[in-house]
DNA sequence: TATTGTTATACTCTATAACTATA
DNA sequence: TATAGTTATAGAGTATAACAATA
């Protein structure tokens, strides 16, 4: 494997990051994935994967909730989040019940055992992000979170604007159109 | 599929934004994921993909350059680096010469075209930047990319500083050492 | 013995297409 | 006809293990 020594590679990360200091894709990525890294580690004794920890949040904040409309909230789609949530009902953290008006669709729902995990993994995640902002003021983490806020809400819109029907895509279904 | 109308999508969208609008996970990898969107379509045209635009700049910035080096540099396993220099190659953008020196190891380089090819991939991701940057001042953008940048320095050095020697890791490696 | 690059293979995550049941 | 959820399958991206050449 490729060995390389301490001192070394921290030299060369420093100029890497050097290097990209400019870059908003390099600073977004490795910010993003290094927080990523933590926080999926620190949710490992709970059990819960990003996409099954993120599903909770998100059926926590608009219960009852079908499965094709919490894909395309979390990004997936409905035929991967099938297995996302089998897993939290088999473990009996979410509840599907069929709705009454329309029988074909599920109420998603967190049972007692959901909501409790889901505030230990909130008070985790809290914890994380404290630990991984150490170093910004918090005049600065308020400045950030806005900052990126704003470019979430521009860009996340603009498709839907510009595109037609079927504009709730995926990236990677807009990736595959494109292609085609 | 499960198409959503476009207002209940955009209300839905600031909803969600709102909710998460603490998240620093979610606002990192949402920002991250729209950005790497924006460019990846935006070097189509010059048949790039992400990691052969990275991989051209990292050797741009430290030639010549091995493909072990290089594949810790962007993050991906050496083994998977192969097939990315091999299409660069190909296609004329990058040079592979043995080291006199150590006569396993490559010394990449890029060729006049790899050359011609990046300057326009940079022109290409400067636009790109810009316009995802538009609702930000430059001042907003200064603290933004003097922020991102400190969290990545700060917790990118960790791992090595406690960990002993194999010290360069991806994320899947140390994700596989932690399940082992 | 250890390392560089390579190949064959397998794993993870995700989507597409075809299905069932409902609408 | 169309949609919600399911299943089977395929694809993209990635890693691990074993190899040859070289150190």
């Amino acid at each position: 494997m490729g060995k390389i020594s301490n001192m070394e590679n921290q030299s060369d990360d420093g100029k890497l990051n050097r290097a990209f200091a400019d870059s908003l894709g390099y600073l977004l990525t490795q910010s993003g994935r290094l927080f990523r890294e933590n926080l999926a580690e620190a949710l490992v004794p709970l059990g819960l994967s990003l996409p099954e920890y993120g599903s909770l949040r998100l059926i926590s904040l608009n219960t009852p909730m079908s499965q094709g409309v919490l894909g395309s909230r979390y990004g997936i789609d409905r035929t991967t989040m099938v297995a996302v949530v089998d897993n939290l009902e088999e473990r009996g953290m979410v509840r599907r019940e069929r709705s009454a008006s329309d029988r074909r669709s599920y109420r998603l729902s967190l049972t007692a055992k959901g909501k409790k995990v889901l505030s230990r993994a909130l008070r985790i995640t809290t914890n994380e992000q404290q630990k991984f902002l150490v170093p910004l003021s918090s005049s600065e983490w308020a400045i950030l979170k806005d900052c990126l806020g704003r470019l979430i809400e521009t860009h996340m819109k603009a498709p839907e604007l510009i595109e037609g029907k079927d504009n709730v895509k995926t990236a990677r279904q807009r990736k595959r159109n494109k292609n085609a």
